[in-house]
DNA sequence: GAGATATTTGCACAAATATACAATAATCAC
DNA sequence: GTGATTATTGTATATTTGTGCAAATATCTC
């Protein structure tokens, strides 16, 4: 595996291993449709202004992707695309013996 | 699902979100027996002391275990619970309806 | 005990990060 | 256009984090 490679994969880690920003991930998970910022907000006890930064880093990794509609920014996870690689981590680990 | 977890989890996962750390688990990864700290040095090009510290975070987050022997000290991945823990979020970001 | 080896802790520090509040930008409804 | 709504960016700040070097700790060998 490249280190670039590795360093991505790191950051996706690093974005998901943050308490609010795992909480938008969690309540996109819920949701079907795409989910603007403000509604977004009502999951983290935070300023909205902290929640659009948080939703940057996850758009900016991948996590989540956005699109404008109006004055709205919709919201939705990349689901099969982080799972798939949070998956690929796990078989990785897990491949061979343990206890 | 309780904010204790998710808060363990965020750790989990910031505990992987480093790209030196991710490099001790790759590494970890790779070795059926358990390595000693001095050896794990290699693989990353910092300081032993960094990569003690890295080690101690590991541990602390469960993606590694520590049993003393002699001066040395083995440390081995907890293989399948990291892994069961991932595949866990993977799966409840992937359950549903995606692009 | 003396010296060598393996690893961790104390200290210092620069860089990154999460946060709040205020100001700005973009769009809508009238 | 005016005012309201939605969201982001500027600024400031307190905290956390990753790091290296030196000192300390623990264990081994002689």
């Amino acid at each position: 595996m490249k280190n670039a490679t590795r360093q991505e994969l790191a950051d996706l880690l690093k974005a998901l291993g943050e308490f609010n920003r795992l909480s938008l991930v969690y309540e996109l998970c819920q949701c079907e449709a795409p989910q603007n910022a403000g509604c977004l907000c009502d999951c983290c006890n935070v300023d909205s202004s902290v929640v659009s930064r948080h939703l940057k880093v996850l758009t900016q990794e991948g996590v989540v992707r956005m699109e404008r509609r109006g004055r709205e920014r919709k919201y939705s996870l990349n689901r099969s695309e982080i799972a798939q690689k949070l998956r690929s981590l796990a078989d990785q680990i897990d491949t061979t013996n343990d206890t």
